[in-house]
DNA sequence: TTTTTGTATTTTGCATTCAATACTGCGCCG
DNA sequence: CGGCGCAGTATTGAATGCAAAATACAAAAA
């Protein structure tokens, strides 16, 4: 194993348990117990921790540590409603710039999806869903867009809200994935965009509502 | 002074050093020199060029030890591609959000930037647009999109290009800026939006068609 | 003269060590 | 009985030390 890739497999380990749920939001970070985890010293480990820091993964807290990042309510809507903008965008670009062949990978993902929604399977339907937004992100070919939608996308990915959404509700997501399709097959950048756009402010709406139905049962 | 406060503070000194230029773009950073210069050890050092490598200000090579990033030019275009999204997408919430107090600074900022440009003084035209677009983003109230915008535009900065804009080209940039004052007090989103754009995709080919006069009579 | 190769020096990456701050738990006092 | 203070411990932050890699340099051979 090289030199170098330590510090990167050390940043990349502890991204992949926060975004995996290992370690969930809030939980704090102890020093001693992550070195001997990943088995290295705790040099590499703090500079991975900062690096996760600035990618807003991990909250630090001067002498106190450092624990996996909890948004608040009021952030997370702010992120969704950048990746709202970031989405439409890559949907707009992508209008643009795709191959017959990126497309053609869309689609499938897309009846992919059509089928588990016939099969009631939420969590495949899910992981469909996030690499069908990821190929259209892709399809823009902007590279520090990408970086910049992935970065976002591991925050959210990282507070795990597998919502179990409803009948109805799905049925209008599959039923906007079909229409997004067709505007993205008609290469209509502005309304792909607005649909995309809506798309994702509509998950957003969702998901605080339901953050807000699991938070309040408990208090009361 | 506070001891978290050393780390933070050797990535904002650096980081200051880049965005200013006095580090320029691939320059290569001495860790030894670098250590005598903001006097703190190896370890704080190296935590904060990771965190700038995160930010995309430094590049790290393996085993070759970290520069300050120079982009290529498409990605150069990337980042402006990606701002104009930003800037739109500010814009649009502004028009929503904003207060008659911060619109009112905008004005302002406006009309000294008119000044500005009737006397011909271009550097302090250049930070006074810059203060003027920021706080249209910081009138967009979402403090990601804050974060993201002034992650990209430090990248930019890092690159200084004051360019040399002609007589023509700054009319224009001033007429519009003009146009998009009435569109923000209309409180006209889409409108707004597209005209911010149009504004960065615009300055994004006057820099790029610059950048390329400046290559290529070196190479000829 | 140019290339190549072997060695010395520098520099990077990580582990360890040291200092300072925060937490814990126990006794003491009110 | 409960709150407070103080010692002891753990944990964080930074400096130092050490091994591996890369660079620089010089001498020798083509």
């Amino acid at each position: 194993m090289e030199r170098q890739a330590l510090h990167d497999n050390v940043v990349g380990h502890i991204r992949d348990l926060i975004v995996e749920g290992i370690l969930p939001p809030g939980i704090k970070l102890n020093e001693r117990a992550l070195c001997e985890t990943l088995g290295v010293s705790r040099t590499p480990l703090r500079e991975a921790i900062k690096v996760l820091a600035t990618e807003g993964l991990v909250d630090i807290t001067p002498n106190k540590g450092a624990s996996v990042s909890s948004m608040s309510e009021t952030e997370i809507g702010e992120v969704f409603e950048l990746m709202s903008a970031l989405e439409a965008f890559s949907g707009e670009l992508a209008c643009e710039r795709i191959s017959p062949e990126e497309l053609s990978a869309i689609k499938a993902l897309h009846y992919e999806m059509l089928a588990l929604h016939a099969r009631n399977d939420l969590p495949a339907y899910y992981r469909c869903n996030q690499r069908l937004h990821d190929r259209i992100n892709e399809a823009a070919r902007n590279s520090v867009l990408r970086q910049t939608y992935v970065g976002l996308n591991r925050r959210l990915n990282a507070l795990r809200f597998r919502s179990n959404l409803n009948a109805a509700k799905w049925d209008r997501a599959v039923q906007e994935h079909g229409e997004m399709i067709k505007a993205l097959e008609a290469r209509d950048g502005k309304l792909l965009a607005s649909m995309l756009r809506q798309h994702i402010v509509q998950k957003k709406e969702i998901i605080l509502a339901e953050l807000r139905t699991a938070d309040k049962p408990q208090a009361s």
